[in-house]
DNA sequence: GCGGGGCATCAGGGTTGCGTCAAGGACGTC
DNA sequence: GACGTCCTTGACGCAACCCTGATGCCCCGC
């Protein structure tokens, strides 16, 4: 669940916002000073934080610049100032978006929506689904397979046919199914493509192929991956 | 330098905005209509997408749905509409943030550094810069390789596809990924290019350009870079 | 005991994909 | 206008992959 800590000294703006975002499904911290949200962001670690500038204790660009020492979290900032020099100390201190008061609310929404997408992992981030069997290692993301120390090299095909057992792993998979996730939808009933690619695989990850322990056959069934 | 898109079809503005941007050291390319904006941001990959929705050949919201088809740029909406709606669709398509026409210069500078800023390599530190193997070193953001005490020269072409590899380190990627990420959206089926470039990257930097050790074919998938 | 269906394994051949080289053209520089 | 660099494109040989058929095994029903 995305984290939002709100901060804003006016009882009735955090009240509005926090019933908004609490019926999004958001999870929502509240504080209303400067010193107080800075504790809390450092002791929640909120996915975004919206900020209002007028705080009693500490100026709203100080908030900002406490935030940035120490990490990226999206700022949004909630402003009645409309004074641009304002706009620009605070985007320049590190605040990621500024908003001016009174505000929509589906706006508002959706500018946290944006500032919360942009900060989700990269593509290419380290987000690797790894599955691990006594005999062998799969990463599914990185397409690698590590046994006995050493990346063993599969093809395309058996990449695929690998990828739809895993992904279902514990369950049975049809051969139909199988042949049409791999194949494509017009194959179903060459069943021989099935044996010969399964027992490349099982020659290239089993420990004893000819006594399979993780690629199993159900006779008449499909095939099921145990690990 | 940072290269910005501007895409408007009021001359005017784009005049103002272009003067602006290029006092400030930004290298600015235009456009007055989608397809021009869609075609320039894939021939020059620019690091910030400043878009006005009222465009004459199609939707502004096609336009950033048509970029978030394969890039994360951030894109800063221009629009004369006030209207919450139209803020509420074009950043959930993606857009990063929408400025109302009229607007302050100041303001709209502000935003797009904002918007740079937070599109930079993630704040991890300086361990991923640089990368060094067996045979040679890569420094991403200085853009040099060493190897044998020396620089090695590499064509742009050469650095985007290493760039991709280099920053999926071990990770297999895909050859319509990689055509897509250094040629552009329009790109995926030219597989003769990965060819060329990788042969010329291999001859550059393996010490065994016959045998690689570094840049890996993943036949029929794509290339995978390991140090 | 006998026959049949489903499965495992192996080996061959057609096809695809890869590496390499070289030539042509666009672009910028001097 | 000549030159150099870089990108694109085509052709060729070669290796790897995918498909296919043959063979033998095991399990099960008759």
């Amino acid at each position: 669940m995305t984290r939002v800590l709100v901060v804003d000294d006016e009882p009735q703006i955090t009240r509005a916002l926090v019933i908004n975002l609490k019926a999004r499904k958001y999870d929502v911290d509240a504080a209303s000073d400067g010193a107080t949200a800075l504790q809390l962001a450092a002791a929640r670690h909120p996915d975004v934080v919206v900020l209002d500038l007028g705080l009693p204790d500490m100026d709203g660009v100080e908030v900002i610049k406490g935030l940035r020492g120490w990490t990226r979290v999206p700022i949004l900032v909630l402003s009645a100032r409309h004074s641009s020099d304002e706009k620009v100390e605070a985007l320049d201190a590190g605040a990621d978006d500024y908003v001016t008061k009174p505000f929509g609310m589906d706006e508002l929404l959706a500018r946290l929506r944006a500032a919360v997408r942009r900060a989700e992992p990269t593509g290419g981030g380290e987000d690797d689904v790894i599955v691990e069997t006594a005999a062998f290692t799969v990463d599914l993301a990185a397409k690698k397979v590590h046994r006995d120390g050493r990346d063993v090299r599969l093809t395309p095909t058996e990449w695929h046919l690998l990828d739809v057992l895993v992904r279902n792993t514990g369950r049975l998979v049809g051969q139909r199914q199988l042949l049409q996730e791999v194949w494509g939808p017009s194959y179903g009933t060459e069943t021989n493509y099935l044996r010969v690619y399964m027992a490349q695989l099982r020659r290239k990850l089993e420990a004893d192929p000819s006594h399979p322990k993780h690629f199993i056959t159900e006779p008449g069934m499909g095939y099921r991956f145990e690990r």
